[in-house]
Order: structure tokens, then C-alpha cells, then sequence
DNA sequence: TTGCAATCTCTACAATTGTAGTGTAATCTC
DNA sequence: GAGATTACACTACAATTGTAGAGATTGCAA
């Protein structure tokens, strides 16, 4: 359970959004899904399942002749490693640099910039109450 | 020269940061750094970037027997195609979403907060000028 | 001019990733 | 209990990525 950096592929994403959602599943629940959306057939899905399992990022329970599929990782674990990806390949490692890049190239909204503004506040003033104790 | 959605992999980045310092220069002059950094022979080098060249990441001019590469991207499109990559995977393609993220799960310094709410306020009041105009 | 050093070309090969077919086993239905 | 359905197991295969060896070419130094 460590938490190790997990760097997903792009379908291992696309799976393991489906498996968060549904879980504890079997593959044919999230095959169905993504049948639709990407048009995936049972065993590609199954294939690309079993390697996650091989891999931590799921495990499998076996009920009778059924095989139940679960999550290893939370999304924010997943969320963590990809946007550790990024900053480590892009940013040397910097994530503050990585942030004001993402500022100063996408142009947000009003609204957005003052969301952000307002949530670094309370961080600020969470922040400094830590430090006092 | 389109702005398109470059996604460099691992190596890729390696080899692209050193032609940056360098460009225009020839395979054993990165050769030569990455043989430091990561042990990497010229065969391995000059097959990546000759890759690279195929994917449009670096383009060559051949001068006598010697062949020049340069980039094809600059720094800032391939930093923005990262970030782009990581958004879209993980926080569906939302911006600011991820940006709350990260000021949540990585905690931040007072010292980079204070940077990051000084530059949100200096983004806004240009947003707002932009507007006005 | 001949050999050495630098550079390039070509080829290879294993691991990973995306994608799926086909055969088999268990189960449900009549 | 036999056929239909469902879910699984096994195998395959092309493209990409990481890594590199071996041989060919070229230009310079002696």
C-alpha cells in the first residue's frame, strides 16, 4: 500500500475511472461501458485488466466463477502520480514554477483566478495556524 | 509549426533539454552530456533523435558530413503539451480543478503561496484591463 | 597515402502498450 | 440433459520505447 508514484498508461486510465465508479465489479460491467465510449471488445478490456492486476493497480476477489475486480490506488493517488509525472519531466521537480507556468499560459477566467486566489488565502492562514502550535 | 499536442516520452525529454542548451549541435555533443547523466551510448542517442526527427520534435541540416539538429518545439509548448496531458487524464480537462489540487495535496510553503497569490492578483487586474478595452 | 579517429548507417532485440481472436468452462433455460 | 449464453483463459501481433552493437565512411595527421 505504499504510496508509491503510479504513472497510468492512457487506457489503464480510461478503465480505472470506469472500476472507481463501479467497483467492486467484473469486466463485463466495465467492458459495457467502455464498449460505448471507446468501442473496447471483452478481451481487450480483460487483457488490459489482468495486466493492472499484475501491476497493483488492481486486485481480484474470486466468487465462484465470477471474478471481482477492485481498485489498488484512489484517484487521488492516481491524480498525484500524473501530475508528479508532469512537474518531474517539465518542471525539474518545481512544482511552484509548474503552477505560475500554468497561470501565465492558460488564461483564466476572472472568476477562476479569484477562486484561486481565495483558496490559497485559507491555505495561507491554515497554514501559519499549523506553525504557531 | 503548429501548436500542436507534442508528447514527449521519458528519454525524449532527456535528450530535448540538452539540444535546447546546445541547439543547433550534433549528436556527440549531447551524446557527451547524457553519457554523464544517464550512461547513454551514441547509438542509443542518435537513434532517439534521429526518432525524434521522424515525430517533427527536432528538425536537421546536414552541413558537410556533419549533421545539425535543432528542436522543433520550444521549451514552452512542450511543458504546455505535459501539463495538457495530465489535465486531460486526470481532472477530465479541467484547469483549475487540478490547480486546487495541487494547492491542496502538496503543501506549499507560506513563502510559495505568498508567490503564487501575488502573481493571481497581478493576472487579474491585467484580465480585468483586458476586458475593459 | 595510409591509417586513425570521429561520425554516421543499419540492424537488432526485449519490454511495454494497444487491440483482439478463439477456444473452453460454467450456468441457465427449456 | 442439451443447446444457448456468459464469462474466462490463452495466445497473438503490430507499434512504440529503451537500449545498443557492428560495420561503413570520411577527413585529418603523420
Amino acid at each position: 500500500m505504499k504510496d508509491r508514484n503510479h504513472e497510468l498508461t492512457e487506457a489503464e486510465w480510461a478503465i480505472i475511472q470506469v472500476v472507481w465508479e463501479n467497483e467492486p465489479c467484473a469486466v463485463p460491467t466495465i467492458q459495457e461501458e467502455l464498449q460505448a465510449r471507446k468501442n473496447w471488445h471483452y478481451s481487450t478490456v480483460k487483457t488490459l485488466m489482468d495486466r493492472m492486476v499484475e501491476k497493483g493497480l488492481l486486485t481480484t476477489e474470486r466468487i465462484r466463477n465470477l471474478i471481482l475486480y477492485r481498485s489498488a490506488i484512489t484517484k487521488v493517488q492516481a491524480q498525484k502520480g500524473e501530475i508528479m509525472r508532469a512537474v518531474k519531466r517539465a518542471f525539474d521537480g518545481a512544482l511552484t514554477p509548474m503552477m505560475q507556468f500554468m497561470l501565465d499560459e492558460h488564461n483564466l477566467s476572472q472568476k477562476q483566478l479569484a477562486e484561486l486566489e481565495s483558496l490559497i488565502k485559507k491555505k495561507r492562514s491554515k497554514a501559519a495556524a499549523r506553525k504557531k502550535r
